[in-house]
DNA sequence: CGCCCTGTTGAGTTTTATCAATATTGGTGG
DNA sequence: CCACCAATATTGATAAAACTCAACAGGGCG
């Protein structure tokens, strides 16, 4: 399977032969293998890399100390997690894995390197984490105003997305290897109101869920039902002015 | 009165005499006065350049097609806004302000140049924008976890620790020139329970709200109200390694 | 003085949460 | 292959939180 974060950023801009190397060198030096819902790293650590997910899902999460867990936002296969950079001293916040996941590490002076050495990845690095700070916004707005309904679909359309970005949707599917109770955390819900909620949606034909597998089979469908408008995940290559030609 | 920006980068590292010289060049060379409720960016339009907040409140928000309004950020004296970078290629939300507000409109060469020469500013400046992602993700939280009462009362508590930041602060009270619309938009609640809600602090004399001034008898009560840990502000000089000694 | 904007109040409704029970599922060992 | 287990999903009933609508109050300003 072909790394899912070049396939990513390719949708930005094409990348040289050199620039994927890089990242390939990058993704391979540091791999571990967690099971589900492992912590990466905690709240309170320091950060030291950047991880970079190259299977399996995970997600940012914060507890409050009554026990409720928002999780804040989801880490899909091609997607880097820590903090871009090691300004901060302490995380705020803590990474864990949702499924079994493979994960590598990038060190500090590897990406640094690669922000002095290579203008097009560090654009390409660049995009990656502003899209992320839209997703961030986007769910702000979920969260703030949609009602059960539209923010469950929303997400599922974001996650299709994603996951076809990087090559995991198949036709009208892709995987869903989380819980409804994981659902329910990410979307501000109760376990039992995101089970009703998906009943809705199956019951309009507007998706299908059997077993782990999601299917939807009107994409514009769903949007509509989400009231989802794509732009925010920027991935009709705004860098193409960029791209090498190799 | 000192420059807010300049004020708050201090609250990470102490800046040299030539920084903040050139913080203050940046500052006064394209101002802008606008009113209330003017767009300074709109959704679809391309960035042009960074925009620092001199006085005046504004706010990073986003409209649903029939009309609902999510406010997605708050900008206060000293915040930057606008896309950090240059790499999107549309803006996916918009950028007005709430009150009268005085803008400066930092260019994109002169953001580069910062970048390129003076290491300490652009970890300074790395600081504000990771605190402002970090903020975001705060939100994100308490739309999802947090009922009315701790919303409001955990935002109050941002808005005047982020307040005092710059010196807006005086003893227990600051501004609040926002209409509680505008606290419902960002809330995720509707104007009526936003009253409420205020009500209901007021009589626990957990706040005090006399016209556009907002009063905290007792941070640490209000604090605990809302479970507010402020260290996701990251306030604490974290980058007091890197302080200039003039 | 009167108007407009914002804040406040009350009543009734909708959405979502909570609690507790029951069903289903996938995996495991015999 | 089957029986059993734990984890997850589903269901029903009830309660709480928040919303909507509509009316009214108060204050600042031309």
């Amino acid at each position: 399977m072909p790394n899912p974060l070049i396939r990513k950023l390719e949708r930005f801009t094409r990348l040289s032969r050199d620039d994927r190397q890089v990242l390939e060198q990058a993704s391979a030096e540091a791999v571990r293998q967690l099971g589900p819902r492992e912590d990466i790293i905690r709240e309170g650590e320091a950060p030291q890399a950047v991880n970079l997910i190259l299977s399996g899902w995970a997600c940012r999460y914060k507890h409050l100390e009554d026990g409720r867990r928002q999780i804040i936002a989801l880490f899909l296969p091609g997607d880097l997690c820590g903090n871009p950079v090691f300004v901060l001293r302490e995380m705020d916040h803590s990474i864990g894995t949702l499924t079994t996941a493979v994960v590598a590490q990038i060190a500090r002076p590897r990406i640094e390197a690669m922000m002095l050495h290579r203008p097009r990845l560090t654009q390409a690095l660049w995009w990656e984490s502003l899209v992320g700070a839209a997703v961030q916004r986007e769910w702000t707005v979920s969260l703030g105003q949609r009602d059960a309904t539209e923010r469950l679909s929303h997400l599922l359309c974001e996650i299709f997305l994603r996951l076809r970005a990087v090559g995991l949707a198949e036709g009208d599917r892709c995987d869903l290897p989380v819980r409804q109770a994981e659902l329910a955390d990410a979307l501000g819900l109760s376990t039992v109101h995101v089970n009703r909620t998906l009943q809705e949606l199956r019951a309009a034909k507007l998706i299908g869920l059997k077993g782990k597998t999601l299917t939807i089979p009107s994409l514009p469908a769903l949007q509509d039902a989400a009231q989802f408008n794509p732009h925010y995940l920027h991935l009709d290559r705004e860098g193409r002015h960029l791209d090498a030609n190799e």
